[in-house]
DNA sequence: ATGATATGTTATTTTAATTGAACATAAAAA
DNA sequence: TTTTTATGTTCAATTAAAATAACATATCAT
């Protein structure tokens, strides 16, 4: 990931934190399905070096790694929710309290009314 | 990525729409809070350019960027659980109906720090 | 109308993510 | 014990991820 962003470089303590657990997670569930890391890793279709890094929560990995991993460990479910529209509460509040439209795009934006 | 993987070259059409799925959610999330990319993207810690994969689903791109924007836009509970092994009743039966353990651990580096 | 803002697009450069091979170590199985 | 399996470690080569700048375009504001 040249050119490293300041993130990469050095995350915040909360967010590497996370990664570590999720790493640990993983771990831990493929533990429990008595998978090895290389049967794993060939499964999701990467190397069993990335899987290391995936489970020790390396932030510079590919988001598609650690996906394939919580798909080919049966994780599917958690995924679908994330920062999902419907659950995001405050999302709604704020859309709801100021004006409606941000963002240019080359669509249409509906309005009228 | 080099050497690319199997799964970055071609992932499979439910990750791909997973990713396709995040990355609009997030989108969704940024313009509900009214902020630009190029904001967001700096409260991050990210380039705008980098934002954009995410808001793409880009499966290449460092998991950090994605949990970077989900954490910045708000959504922790939601990583938290991902794979959460109290959760996981399926490991859990694993673990129970078979035998305990399983891989070889190194000497006692394994955690960090 | 003009100007400001937000995002998309392209080209260039940097550099680290990923792979693969070879070897080391530790635990489990024979 | 020996053998096998699982994982860690190191090295090299490859090549694409990410930053940056510059310009294009679409929307919003005035």
């Amino acid at each position: 990931m040249p050119r490293v962003s300041k993130i990469s470089k050095s995350p915040p303590a909360a967010i590497e934190e996370i990664l570590n657990r999720l790493g640990r997670n993983i771990r831990t569930a493929r533990l429990r399905r008595r998978l090895s890391m290389e049967k794993l890793a060939e499964r999701i279709g990467i190397s069993r070096y990335v899987l290391a890094d995936v489970e020790k929560g390396k932030p510079t990995t590919a988001i598609v790694a650690y996906i394939g991993a919580l798909w080919a460990l049966g994780f599917h479910g958690d995924i679908r929710e994330l920062a999902d529209p419907d659950i995001d509460e405050e999302g709604k509040i704020l859309e709801r309290a100021r004006s409606p439209r941000t963002a240019p795009k080359r669509k249409i934006i509906d309005d009228d009314f």
